[in-house]
RNA sequence: GGGCGAAUGGCGGAACUGGUAGACGCGUUGGACUCAAAAUCCAAUAGUAGCAAUACUGUGAGAGUUCGAUUCUCUCUUUGCCCA
């Protein structure tokens, strides 16, 4: 019997696949739609693991909903505007355009060799101007809607690359690509301004049923809406201070206030410009790093002013007030009250600094002289030493009873605050979308009229220039609007912007008028199952659904505004890590094994090599398997069949030669067992039908959607090999050839969408013109006539009786007593109380 | 430090709303085929005791609720992710 052939069989489906248009998408208003999208790649060079993971979970879903009738959008593109192309460009003295051009004809050409049911007719990239001239245009309607703007901001600077760093892109103060130590400094910067949507972006989440929970927590904290008030402190000064406003969570403790602390950039920081030691105090407080994270693990150090801040509630008794290098400017006020009794960072800050610490919450159990000593306390308690707020539960009712006394005493009130920053999206970069701004002789800002839009980017152009290369483009750089000549803005845009709309272009991606069509809109989007890594849970996600709020912001015709109705977000693929004896790196292909434990060079075999724990796959360590290679020698199918088995998908997987061999094996498995079940429908020997296929058939149509639908790919995998042995042993018991035909090609629908060459091929052998549709299950072979009673004793599994469904409790029992094994159990003791879980199993209690 | 998860054979992992723990795969062992090996096929495979039938133990640890707990509650341990 031939061996089957992956590569004819894989080529000859995915020419039919193209040349037929099979996955081509239609807008059809009166059939229901299905958006299926996953996470586009940026086209860096070749596919990795994570795409063929995330793609493969896309792939099966969406030809699942299609093969149920559903109109799928199922497109694809490239995330093209980025770093990486400036590097690699500027290391190899080549064009970004034409490197990420060469690059995305590569992955394009690997993607189709997974056979992946991709509409390509939609395929857009965000380096094209055919789509970043569109989100220009929007960046202009933002900006006329208020939501742009521009102001001067400390930003982290990477000095290796140039470049301004989100916080996010900062990692234990160091630039997440150069390794570069992060620099603060000022520049002007664009802004979005989505901190205005607060309070949309965090009630949205409430109705995305379809999002893991964990993201929507991870989203809500990071938008971390506190509640708390301002108060305002009076100051006692030489200097022309009269108060400083601070915002709190926790006005309750403002009885144990010791002192108030600054951030060095609060404006009162400008009356300390010439004193040197403040100056030290300021250099010694910029080798902190910005980020959040930097600044709680530095120790806490102050800078005593001449000022004193007096207690508004608490006859205004007074305090020192510092400059300290753990507040920042952004949040609140740029200005927090101490009370170093019940919060950690100021209970060390007072240690520090010799200050009072005044007990004002007492834990429930205690008595009312309890007193805070070598830490913090910060739990839930009741208020002491507080004068009108003593004996209050805390936080809730003292914390109300203290912002209705400060706003009737009109020192202080209600605040609702955010953690949430606008977006800053200037880049001081070549390669991405150019701002469509421009400046006059005096630094005014203008818009650039709709008309002269697209602001191409410049194309080879030196890159090896310090700074921004667009900064260098002298002729670029001059435009004339109404005749008179401005200078185009240089900064481009995050890339970030470019990937918060693209799921809108996919809608209507060859509109050239606007970015989008909103009759197309209004059919397909919400996108139904959004699939990516978790690592895009708060940025992407959030962006995206800001944008949404943006362009429906002042436009009452536009989609309601949630992008993604569900959201799945897979794990990682690993690998386990090696190292040879000098700690470098060594790739799978440069080690090899006997035994699985013990590994060793390849090139130099008696060199024993050091095995690391597994880890995501990464190029820096090595630990890659390029799925180039691995598709050429085992094939899409059982590559598909692989990433799906091991884990379910939303952990992490482990990659295996081993479960990849597997794979590969049930593939040419199931060639083999096709081509005798392919004979046995053509002999038609028997007229018996045997209905155990049947009611095997029928049940595992219900296990397989109820699995799919759950995401539960790793299971369908096991469903599938159970049915492959369940074929095995039964294809050849009595069928008569409709029978076993009818249930055959239903079975092997079941397997299409994660093997859907080979499943092609073999359907096709079977009925040339078959039409394909996903099954449903027969009720009648649902039913059981028999079922195996569970038989317990005392909560324990004794034995499985088989007998009639639905048998009434008496006769149960009469059959149960006969039996053997029980009643040699029983003896003489008598079953005192029974339980019955109907048609499953039966508990006896006996003493 | 805070939030959210997770812990099941040698390994990856199944188990619907509490009701047969270990599906399926890998690995291992034995057998068939072969001069031999690979491939393939068949069988066994949670642990302990036993030739066996079988018995007992068993889902990170300890308690609780229940006729019955991998599943629910509490405490603890380890671990992952996110935030600080």
């Amino acid at each position: 019997m031939d061996r089957y052939n992956f590569k004819t069989v894989e080529d000859k489906w995915q020419k039919f696949w193209e040349k037929n248009q099979s996955f081509k998408s239609k807008k059809e208003v009166n059939k229901k739609k299905f958006y299926c999208l996953e996470m586009f790649p940026y086209p860096s060079g070749k596919i990795h693991m994570g795409h063929v993971r995330n793609y493969t979970i896309g792939d099966v879903l969406a030809r699942f909903k299609k093969l149920q009738d559903y109109n799928v959008l199922h497109p694809m593109g490239w995330d093209s505007f980025g770093m990486p192309a400036e590097n690699a460009a500027r290391q190899n003295d080549l064009d970004p355009k034409v490197w990420t051009e060469e690059n995305i004809s590569t992955m394009k050409h690997q993607l189709k060799k997974l056979g992946l049911s991709i509409d390509w007719d939609r395929e857009i990239s965000t380096s094209s101007s055919d789509y970043y001239k569109h989100q220009q245009l929007f960046f202009l309607e933002l900006f006329d809607k208020g939501l742009v703007y521009r102001k001067e901001n400390y930003v982290n600077w990477d000095p290796v690359d140039q470049t301004v760093l989100a916080n996010e892109q900062v990692i234990d103060g160091k630039g997440w690509r150069s390794g570069a130590v992060v620099e603060r400094k000022k520049l002007n910067q664009w802004f979005f301004n989505i901190s205005k949507f607060s309070e949309e972006l965090l009630n949205g989440l409430d109705s995305l049923e379809e999002w893991p929970n964990k993201v929507k927590i991870m989203q809500k904290n990071w938008i971390g809406k506190s509640f708390g008030c301002e108060v305002d402190f009076k100051i006692k000064s030489d200097l022309p201070v009269d108060n400083i406003k601070c915002f709190t969570t926790r006005p309750d403790t403002l009885f144990g206030f010791s002192f108030l602390a600054l951030s060095i950039d609060h404006p009162i920081a400008k009356h300390y410009e010439n004193d040197l030691s403040f100056k030290d105090f300021k250099k010694q407080c910029s080798k902190t790093g910005t980020t959040e994270e930097s600044i709680a693990q530095a120790e806490k150090i102050g800078f005593k002013t001449s000022l004193i801040a007096l207690n508004p509630i608490d006859n205004n008794s007074e305090v020192p007030v510092y400059f300290a290098n753990f507040v920042l400017m952004d949040y609140g006020f740029g200005a927090v009250f101490g009370c170093p009794a019940h919060d950690q960072r100021d209970f060390e800050f007072a240690k520090k600094y010799n200050l009072p610490i005044k007990t004002v919450v007492k834990p429930k159990e205690e008595s009312d002289t309890f007193t805070v000593k070598n830490e913090a306390f910060i739990g839930d308690g009741i208020i002491i030493n507080s004068s009108f707020l003593n004996g209050l539960k805390t936080p809730d009712e003292a914390i109300l009873k203290t912002i209705e006394h400060l706003e009737k005493k009109k020192i202080g009130k209600k605040k609702i605050n955010y953690r949430l920053k606008d977006w800053g999206i200037s880049r001081q970069r070549y390669w991405g979308c150019p701002i469509p701004i421009a400046y006059d002789e005096n630094g005014n800002v203008v818009k650039i009229p709709k008309e002269k839009l697209p602001i191409k980017l410049p194309e080879k152009i030196n890159l090896n220039t310090k700074g921004n290369p667009l900064n260098h483009q002298t002729s670029w750089k001059k435009i004339t609007i109404d005749k008179k000549e401005y200078t185009l803005e240089t900064d481009t845009l995050d890339t970030f912007v470019d990937s918060s709309w693209y799921f809108l272009r996919f809608c209507s991606p060859k509109n050239v008028e606007y970015g989008y069509d909103l009759e197309d809109l209004k059919y397909w989007m919400p996108v139904d199952q959004y699939i990516g890594g978790v690592e895009h849970a708060i940025l992407h996600l959030l962006y995206s659904r800001f944008f949404m709020q943006a362009l429906g912001y002042k436009n009452s015709k536009f989609i309601s505004p949630e992008p993604f109705k569900g959201l799945f977000t897979q794990g990682m693929v690993c690998h386990e890590t090696y190292k040879d004896k000098n700690n470098n790196w060594l790739s799978p292909e440069e080690v090899f094994s006997n035994d699985g434990k013990t590994f060793f060079e390849l090139k130099n075999q008696k060199n024993k090599v050091q095995v690391g724990p597994s880890e995501s796959m990464s190029k820096s360590k090595k630990n890659t398997i390029d799925p180039e290679e691995i598709i050429k020698n085992y094939g899409a199918d059982a590559v598909r069949l692989f990433i799906l088995s091991d884990s379910p998908p939303e952990k992490d997987i482990q990659w295996s030669e081993q479960g990849m061999l597997a794979s590969y094996k049930f593939v040419q498995k199931f060639w083999t067992l096709h081509k005798k079940i392919l004979n046995k429908i053509k002999d038609n020997l028997t007229e018996k039908t045997n209905e155990s296929l049947s009611i095997y058939t029928n049940r595992l149509i219900e296990k397989f959607t109820f699995n799919l639908e759950r995401f539960n790919l790793n299971v369908i995998v096991a469903n599938l090999y159970e049915t492959y042995n369940f074929l095995n042993k039964e294809y050849d018991q009595n069928n008569n050839s409709e029978n076993l035909k009818d249930n055959y090609l239903k079975i092997l629908i079941l397997m299409l969408p994660v093997l859907p060459h080979l499943i092609s091929e073999c359907i096709f052998e079977v009925e040339k013109k078959h039409e394909i549709q996903w099954p449903l299950a027969d009720k009648k072979y649902l039913e059981d006539k028999y079922v195996n009673i569970v038989i317990q004793i005392n909560g324990r599994k004794k034995t499985l009786i088989k007998m009639e469904k639905d048998i009434d409790e008496s006769s149960l029992l009469e059959k149960i007593k006969k039996d053997p094994k029980i009643s040699d159990t029983l003896g003489k003791k008598n079953i005192d109380k029974y339980f019955i879980v109907k048609n499953k199993l039966i508990n006896l209690l006996i003493k």
